[in-house]
DNA sequence: CTAAAAGTTGAACCATTGTTCAAGTCAAGG
DNA sequence: CCTTGACTTGAACAATGGTTCAACTTTTAG
């Protein structure tokens, strides 16, 4: 009993019981987000959970982490629908993640990060070109025919 | 984009009249942009027409490219509102618009695009010290004290 | 056991960037 | 003058990413 608090975070019923079971505010308060955001994610399919017989929501520990490479996910520019396809890649079961799957996911998301760094590249460059597309007339001169 | 330059397309009655006065779609033609984007464009206030006595919107030629311009600030990630802000730096009059002040202008935008750049670099660098953050927990072994 | 705290649902709402539609008005040519 | 195409308005709709609310149920602590 005196072991298992090395967490220094509020240790809440649902988490003193098992240990491996966070309630959708436990999840919340792990992964820096709302709890409306969590049952956001569930129902798109971001992260899964199970329900105890009375139909509440339950996590693990892991889908904190994986909420943080959602938000991660999001600044890159990514929707809800890119990253639960990139999501899609991991393993059926969660619960078994290994640190080379998140190896692998971090680095399809650099990916993307790549991807958009380099739109926005491109857009440095039409915007100099642009200089040709939006020319001033010349106002007080005849215009040559 | 190989056409434009010359201006072979259509010359409808009220270009034809004044040549500085575009209708709704003269100008959604001009700027490649639909017509009912060219009137929530008028409505935010990203481009300035007058009225005829019956009511119809007339629009310069330079509005053609400030909604080039516009389009381009929104593949740097630029809102409605964001842009808004930037056109306000320009003379009251569109109308007098030189040179030199779509140059202000572009420049403008590149430090946008460039601050957009920056941005996924630090995500870049987030994703590599996340692997910290959503470290696997071994789960068959003692963890050594 | 009971009351409070936290969970459940669906629906409504926010902002953003437009598109589409209906009903009615204007402009231009013959 | 009259027809036809283009224009006007406001409202509804779409997708995105959530938040908030109401009404009701479950869980937890005492």
């Amino acid at each position: 009993m005196t072991a298992s608090t090395t967490q220094v975070t509020q240790v809440t019923p649902s988490q003193a019981k098992g240990k491996e079971s966070l309630t959708v505010s436990d999840l919340a308060r792990a992964s820096g987000v709302a709890a409306s955001a969590v049952r956001f994610y569930e129902k798109h399919g971001l992260i899964t959970g199970w329900r105890t017989s009375g139909n509440q929501r339950r996590f693990r520990p892991v889908d904190a982490c994986l909420i943080k490479i959602v938000r991660v996910a999001q600044r890159i520019g990514l929707s809800v629908t890119d990253i639960r396809k990139h999501l899609a890649a991991l393993p059926d079961d969660h619960q078994d993640l290994t640190a080379e799957d998140f190896k692998r996911l971090r680095h399809r998301l650099e990916i993307e990060a790549h991807e958009r760094i380099q739109a926005l590249v491109d857009v440095l460059e039409d915007l100099d070109t642009s200089q040709n597309l939006c020319k001033v007339q010349p106002r007080s001169r005849t215009i040559p025919d």
